[in-house]
DNA sequence: TATTGTTATACTCTATAACTATA
DNA sequence: TATAGTTATAGAGTATAACAATA
């Protein structure tokens, strides 16, 4: 493994375990009052949202598995599951028969609503509570940077996968 | 759900948002790392870290479950997986016989020094490349303090959940 | 009675590969 | 041939509840 083999300084160190644990522990929360208060998985109710804030609250399949899952199979699953409850629809596109656009019904807008509160409410008490407005106005600035950053490399292969030469 | 029904400003939207897509990408990656160079998922290496780190190796099954794991039988079927390859072991307390002491051996120690390498090239490629110093010390100094308010508030009932009266 | 840990069980989620259909 | 999506399948992980043993 040709990788640099520096080690890490304390300070990041310190910043890599803080955003490890404040991430999961935020997630862990957020799921709870998700499911809590409208039987949804974060997955869905990040697919929820991003047809809520789509133009005609549609996108395609594809541009969806993008943003939010890692595989194709894997949205297929959780669009099934939202079809079923009747909080999306899918269609198939009128400009490319082989797409699916998937759109969010006025029952997914509700649901959607009725989270949204007690979304806000987590992160308040368990993330912006402790923060002055130059925290979060910084934290936006950094990992905002690295967000465009790891946008622009493809982050499906940031890590050399060891390809099998058989 | 007497919640503050506030909205969030931009700037909060937007750090909350960039927290979760770098955290879900880095994870994701790191989680793909750990798989091909040790066969670790992430969890079972927070726990061989967590006793690298530990005084002689060890902690209680107690301890790690509060530090990694949220539930006990999750500890218990990790460190199942774990014992079986040989990467630790556990044994009866000596003071308490109801505690359980799990312990890094050799190997695991060495599966983790194995691992380590690649864990910070992916670090430093995804978190760390597009960051200055000045960055590095702030996401330390706001996201420690997220860390420790969270830690202060009892994560586990944070979102607070409906306890069944029956 | 409270705490530690395990077991049984059921469920959610994810990914891979094979497949269909359209461009 | 490449792309969009589904299906079949299998595996990993998680949590809940019941349980046993010790403090």
């Amino acid at each position: 493994m040709p990788d640099s083999p520096r080690s890490l300084s304390p300070t990041e160190l310190g910043a890599y375990f803080a955003l490890i644990e404040v991430s999961s522990l935020l997630r862990h929360a957020v799921e709870q009052q998700l499911r809590d208060a409208g039987d949804l998985s974060y997955v869905q109710f990040q697919l929820l949202a991003r047809l809520g804030d789509s133009d005609q609250g549609s996108q395609r399949m594809t541009d969806l598995a993008d943003g939010v899952v890692y595989s194709r199979s894997g949205l297929t699953y959780q669009a099934q599951t939202l079809e079923q409850r009747g909080l999306i629809t899918r269609a198939p596109a009128p400009d490319d028969e082989r797409s699916v656009v998937v759109t969010i019904t006025d029952e997914g807008r509700r649901v959607l609503a009725g989270v949204f509160p007690g979304h806000v409410a987590v992160l308040d008490q368990m993330l912006l509570e402790p923060l002055t407005a130059a925290d979060i106005e910084s934290l936006e600035d950094v990992l905002g940077r690295v967000r465009d950053h790891l946008r622009a490399a493809p982050p499906r292969s940031a890590a050399p996968r060891r390809r099998r030469t058989v």
